[in-house]
DNA sequence: CTCTGATAGTGTAGAAACAACACTATCATA
DNA sequence: TATGATAGTGTTGTTTCTACACTATCAGAG
């Protein structure tokens, strides 16, 4: 039921309404790491501080497309995948007036990653997950602590990863992506089964030079003609708590 | 980065806000079969159309202390599983005015199902999942929908199942649960040996007496010592979507 | 030209998990 | 004491997982 817990029919004047916000937390892979987009606050309150970029919403315009807002603002890309992640609204998150956050995870290509400064922030940059500030501005240490947790487990029963290379990747470099994010070592063997049985790719007959025997390149198959799920294992860590 | 894409501080006047509101999509069991908490709307729009329960939120409550007050409104259960699921917030779902609304999901016992109506609406009754009413309020449908699909896939690898549940319970019980959220027959046999491996039961020494040979009854164990996942198998829609 | 190191990719065998279903156990009541 | 009903266990063939040994193909060193 919609607007109408109070006594009588609507009245638009009643109630004081909260601001609203989108937050997207973008993620990209540089040098085979996965790095997030912070950008740093000009003004009081947490000035100086490390933020995940966000805005508020405009009355025309859905969530989803705010958020696509905002990351084409901070990083000059559209199409890219694009995931609701969570709505944090504590009272008293931010200190000038209630502010409801819907938070978004975003996933960036390795090969697109200009980012541009705006107005209200002095610096922008890509940050190693592993390497974080030690404070971040409002609550968004924990929206990106669950964002990450979130990425994690997604990436086990998705097709997470690929968003996160170029079009055409060897299966090793996939591998790697996914040892990035899931933070253990996988068995190449047993990866190559994995991902050659679950058909989610279609070989190209592209082959990349380097040291060794040269590197058979391919693509994501985006027709989802996929005979199995892609899963890897088991973990504790799947369970995809609230935060 | 919060309340500061403008072009310069925030000043408060100048955005116009959305209303937010909270709505609790209210599972429980009634003969065990899954049931979900309905409100019949007295006022326009959708006059007549059943309706998720929700209402704004207070400027002083977090959103989940709104929708356990919210929950306490409509069936006077407090300590119930509270979870959110997913904000609704496309312009024009609401007729009236641009509605951000923060969708939760509660599991409420079999033993606690009285309702109330409110002054808001005509009616309020539980409605079995396998036949609700063709059309509801406003996008409702999208959000009961996708709020299913969750219960199915998380049941698979979380404990909820027992939040269903009284205190006491025999293993066929909790059997027929997931029988019924996931819609399909499981084994007996390997009922069994899951639940039981999994170590999340605890044995009592209660036994109910009944047409055949006496049931034992367990409680689920809440210092969660588990050794194991608990977990059916691999399935498809395991994959928890977006709507 | 052949050795070596580096990268790519395959084979395989033991272990564990799964699914189907047959089987035993214990009660009430006819 | 037979029968039906519910509770609970055993068993077996199949699939999946994991660890790790193995083969393949290249560049460059000697």
């Amino acid at each position: 039921m919609e607007a109408e817990t109070s006594q009588h029919a609507y009245d638009p004047t009643r109630y004081e309404r909260p601001a609203v916000t989108v937050d997207v937390v973008i993620f990209t892979l540089i040098n085979q790491e996965l790095h997030v987009l912070l950008v740093q606050r000009r003004h009081w309150p947490f000035e100086g501080f490390w933020a995940i970029p966000g805005g508020f919403i405009n009355m025309d315009e859905s969530l989803e497309a705010a958020a696509r807002r905002e990351l084409e603002e901070e990083t000059g890309v559209r199409d890219v995948y694009l995931e609701q992640l969570y709505t944090f609204g504590d009272p008293g998150r931010d200190p000038r007036m209630r502010v409801i956050s819907v938070a978004y995870i975003a996933l960036v290509r390795a090969d697109a990653q200009k980012i541009s400064v705006s107005d209200e922030s002095t610096d922008v940059r890509w940050w190693p997950v592993r390497a974080l500030p030690d404070q971040l501005a409002f609550d968004h240490e924990q929206i990106l602590a669950y964002a990450i947790s979130r990425l994690r487990s997604k990436l086990e029963y998705t097709t997470l990863a690929f968003q996160l290379l170029p079009e055409l990747f060897s299966i090793l470099e996939l591998k790697h992506i996914y040892e990035q994010i899931l933070g253990e070592k996988l068995d190449k063997g047993n990866f190559y089964r994995k991902i050659k049985e679950s058909n989610l790719l279609e070989e190209t007959n592209v082959v990349r030079e380097g040291r060794g025997r040269p590197t058979r390149l391919w693509r994501f198959r985006r027709d989802r003609t996929t005979d199995k799920q892609f899963v890897f294992r088991w973990r504790e860590d799947r369970i995809d708590r609230n935060p």
